[in-house]
RNA sequence: GGGCCUGUAGCUCAGUAGGUGAGAGCGCACGCCUGAUAAGCGUGAGGUCGGUGGUUCGAGUCCACUCAGGCCCA
């Protein structure tokens, strides 16, 4: 007969495979349907809150794996901390304004800019970043992110943009914003600024200029009378010129050429001289640059000095290693003329025409200047040469003409005052990794003011007003009054309504006799926008605080959104926003390069969600140490879906093998558990406490890696494979039995909850499986807590030494099968020899041929076993009758009659079944 | 060029405060099972711990340099 049907086969419609991709967005609906984030937040609402709060995500595009790693980690957070005693919000960000997307807008859209008002350009850049938005925020959803979704903060909402302005306000009313010069890109055509992004390049043909300043003060290392020569292709920012920059660690050869004396880099002196045409110099001494440091020359048509410096951005491949420096047209040139106190000098209008700051060529447009200028330099014996080249040379995108570096006014925010501040606050902040501190004392230490304005649309208006006679107005009363008025209108007002209704009522100041008034058209770095999220979200809502626990981002904004928020939360709060930084590394391809379209290395988050699923893509993100930098690859994700595969196969056969456990009824106490199921008990408290102590350190790989490996090696592997025969063959009630059915229940019970951070689709799927789950979701479950076990250690130690027997046993069968003794196992009898105190371990064993799943074993001592093994193992076959229905090979096989096939010990059990009822 | 970081088996990770022979899982190879079956089990082969040179009785673990990657600046 078939004895099959007398078996407990483990019974579940839990599925062996997935489906996540189909599977996923249903259950993801239901708990949308079900507003899940809503009880969860209910439920917790009593609990210490625990802030993550989320850095803006730009809306502009898809998301890309970046984005997918920072937000599955948050996910991860959040869902942890909700189940582990926390009330734990999450209210997702996105940044709204800035130029991507005015230039997305320009470049794909047809939209004429020219055409419309600014209010009405930035309604459309706002439509844009709405749907941006809405598009991001489902793939965000379909990651399986939990979170206020239909309440995120954005920061071109009015309420965000009136918060920020009282930033500002508030950093003015300290002192620490000041307006500047500073040079920008600067389209004459456009007669606007340019962004870095709006500049192309194309070749243009300039004039080639050798120019030597003559020195007039030579500090005791040249003498007065030498002359330095630059060269440059910009012959009109002479006019600018207020300093010569040399690298202070090259050599400079002073040499003489028909009774003068000139200086270039040594490096250059060969191509200089041929370049010049110049033969028979000779070189009468080397200086190193450091040494040229303050030494005075005279402007070659300016009754003005023009400084030596010393700089590390010079550099050696052309020119003459002496650079000419107009602080006022060009960055670098800023930089350095701030570091020796020089102002920016542009004396070029918004048309590229000289104003009257540059005598003698006033009304003149820029390029046209050129060859006055050069007649100029000329005529004062300063022009060494003059060529024409043609190079790569900046163009305004739009209208394809070339570009200039102009400096402008702007406002900054003064770092220099509140420095010293900034560190402090640096070092009260709970660092994760550890170096994340020097990074940012480094950044903070070095960097120089922030200059916030940007002459663009799409943004925060900078809320300056200035009178008549050019004084700007940054008073309380005005910035307040902007605030409110953004908060019940929105920023658009700025740009649609007449100044002076954006002024309080009455507002007269001394500096407007006639009581006019005009605004700033500038608008606010975006970094402000994000640096001011802990006053507009933190301090704003109710589901927020400030300090926040935690920030967790790339590591790239230790420059960015760590260090403006840091800048505006201590001139606000008088500390850091946050309390903790955390920060995850970059994805690499599987080489560990960096991924990019052109390398096709490129993984797309969007397309492993729907051809493996989000658990998938999840799962990855916990898997790896994300301090670092992380690779992902096809090869990694197939890795990934086999360890998914093994995790989920493992809760099935859980739950297959509980059909007929009812925890309410079956349950068998803890001090009556069998050895190897209180000892498997700890086990499972193992894993609890590691992975917990994974989930709490921000460390998920060792929750990820201690839940793989319990499954994989002390389940799947061992636990299981032991068990299958008393779970098959035994009688459902059989104390045994429901001894370890009690053990596996909570196993299941403990893994889903413990997966559920990470996989949260596969935790809930398992949830509904499981008989007598307290919760709808196992996301409104608590964590696990570890069993309270006696002896645990002595335990623990009875265990491992049984199962480095079982090693051995398993190698000496894996002999034999090879010898052809058996094939499968139960074909075996074992003969196992130990050591005395192993010996009596395994005598305490009811029936030790279970644990080693081999049909007799028999104990024997032993005075030694060979070193690295616990026992000696030999293999013979096993003597008697196969038992049809446990498959054992016994000599009590046919004791009945009526059932020759069975063993004693199937015979009692099938005794109790109707044997009929199994037939029909 | 500067600041910070990473580099242990094909892959993902462990390697405690320097000290018995460098580990795990996955993958791979070979085999078993066919009562977890597009599953399950076993055994095995894989590493000059990026490289070089030091410190030390002894270094994957400390120092210097170097190579290769990465983030942020210039």
């Amino acid at each position: 007969m078939n004895y099959k049907k007398t078996l407990l086969m483990p019974k579940t419609n839990f599925p062996m495979r997935g489906k996540l991709p189909t599977q996923e967005p249903k259950r993801q609906e239901d708990w949308e349907d079900k507003h899940l984030y809503e009880q969860l937040t209910e439920k917790n609402a009593n609990r210490p809150l625990f802030v993550l709060h989320d850095g803006p995500i730009y809306a502009n595009g898809d998301i890309h794996v970046g984005h997918a790693l920072n937000r599955i980690l948050k996910d991860i957070i959040v869902r942890h901390r909700s189940m582990d005693g926390f009330n734990a919000p999450y209210i997702p960000g996105w940044d709204a304004h800035g130029l991507p997307i005015e230039t997305a807008l320009t470049k794909t859209k047809k939209i004429d800019r020219k055409k419309m008002t600014v209010a009405e350009f930035r309604q459309a850049c706002e439509d844009y970043a709405w749907d941006q938005l809405e598009n991001q925020r489902e793939q965000f959803k379909r990651l399986g992110m939990i979170g206020d979704w239909e309440n995120p903060y954005v920061t071109l909402t009015p309420e965000f943009e009136a918060n920020q302005i009282r930033v500002f306000g508030e950093m003015a009313k300290q002192g620490h914003v000041y307006q500047g010069k500073r040079p920008v890109y600067w389209s004459p055509s456009s007669e606007s600024a340019l962004a870095e992004a709006e500049i192309e390049y194309h070749d243009k043909r300039s004039p080639s200029i050798y120019v030597a300043f003559t020195v007039t003060d030579g500090k005791g290392v040249l003498e007065a009378g030498d002359n330095i020569i630059i060269w440059t292709t910009t012959p009109w920012t002479i006019p600018g010129n207020l300093g010569i920059s040399v690298h202070p660690e090259s050599d400079y050869s002073v040499f003489r050429y028909e009774g003068k004396r000139y200086v270039v880099a040594s490096k250059l002196y060969e191509t200089v001289t041929e370049e010049l045409g110049w033969q028979e110099t000779e070189v009468l001494t080397i200086v190193k640059g450091e040494k040229l440091e303050y030494v005075v020359t005279r402007h070659p048509f300016y009754e003005r000095d023009s400084l030596v410096m010393t700089g590390e951005h010079v550099t050696l491949d052309a020119g003459t290693g002496a650079v000419h420096t107009a602080p006022g047209h060009g960055e670098e040139d800023f930089f350095i003329g701030g570091e020796y106190g020089l102002e920016a000098l542009s004396p070029v209008d918004d048309k590229g025409v000289f104003t009257e700051e540059a005598p003698g060529f006033e009304g003149v447009f820029y390029d046209k200047a050129n060859k006055m200028i050069t007649e100029t330099l000329e005529e004062n014996d300063a022009l060494l040469k003059l060529e024409f080249m043609t190079h790569s040379y900046p163009h305004d995108w739009r209208t394809k003409k070339p570009v200039i570096y102009r400096a402008t006014k702007q406002w900054f925010i003064s770092i220099d005052n509140m420095r010293e501040d900034l560190l402090e606050a640096v070092g009260r902040v709970n660092w994760q990794p550890k170096w994340g501190e020097t990074r940012l004392y480094n950044m903070i230490r070095d960097r120089g003011d922030w200059c916030i304005s940007r002459q663009r649309s799409w943004g925060v208006p900078i809320p300056v007003f200035y009178a008549e006679d050019g004084t700007a107005i940054v008073e309380d009363e005005t910035v307040d009054h902007v605030a409110q008025l953004f908060r019940k209108h929105g920023s658009n007002i700025w740009f649609d309504w007449e100044t002076k209704d954006l002024l309080p009522d009455g507002f007269t100041s001394s500096h407007s006799p006639g009581g006019t008034f005009t605004r700033e058209m500038d608008i606010m770095d975006v970094w402000f926008d994000s640096g001011s999220t802990h006053e507009g979200v933190l301090a704003e809502r109710e589901d927020a605080r400030r300090p926040a626990d935690l920030y967790l981002e790339g590591s790239d904004q230790y420059r960015g959104w760590f260090n403006s928020s840091l800048i505006t939360g201590v001139a606000v709060t008088g500390d850091a926003p946050y309390k903790k930084i955390l920060s995850h590394g970059f994805t690499m391809d599987g080489e560990g390069q960096k991924m990019s379209k052109s390398l096709g290395n490129v993984i797309d988050p969007l397309d492993v969600m729907k051809q493996m699923g989000a658990d998938i893509l999840r799962l990855w993100a916990g898997s790896v140490d994300f301090q670092a930098d992380v690779r992902l690859s096809d090869d990694i994700l197939k890795q990934v879906s086999e360890n998914y595969r093994k995790v989920r196969n493992t809760l099935r056969f859980l739950l297959g093998n509980l059909a007929d456990f009812d925890p309410a009824t079956d349950r068998v106490p803890v001090h009556e558990l069998q050895d190897m199921d209180l000892y498997m008990l700890e086990c499972l408290n193992d894993v609890i406490e590691r992975a917990q102590e994974g989930y709490r350190e921000y460390v998920f790989s060792h929750a990820y890696s201690a839940i793989h490996h319990f499954c994989a090696v002390e389940l799947s592997a061992f636990y299981m494979d032991v068990a299958k025969d008393l779970l098959y063959c035994d009688h459902v009630d059989d104390p045994r039995r429901r001894s370890l059915q009690t053990v596996m229940y909570d196993m299941l019970v403990a893994m889903t909850k413990l997966i559920a951070p990470i996989t949260p689709h596969t935790a809930e799927e398992t949830w509904e499986y499981i008989a007598g789950a307290d919760t709808e979701f196992v996301q409104l479950a608590d964590m696990p807590e570890p069993a309270v076990i006696e002896n645990r250690e002595e335990l623990k130690q009875r265990w491992e030494t049984l199962l480095a027997v079982r090693n051995d046993v398993l190698k000496a069968l894996e002999t034999a099968r090879e010898e052809k003794v058996i094939g499968k196992s139960l074909e075996a009898k074992v003969t196992i020899a130990v050591t005395e105190p192993v010996y009596h371990l395994l005598l305490e064993l009811e029936q030790p041929e279970k644990l080693f799943i081999v049909s007799q074993v028999e104990v024997q001592k032993s005075e030694t076993v060979p070193e690295g093994h616990s026992a000696i193992v030999d293999v013979e076959t096993a003597t008697g009758e196969t038992c049809a229905r446990c498959w054992h090979v016994k000599e009590d096989v046919g004791v009945d009659a009526e059932h020759p096939e069975l063993c004693g010990r199937c015979l009692a059990v099938v005794a109790t079944y109707d044997l009929a009822d199994l037939e029909a």
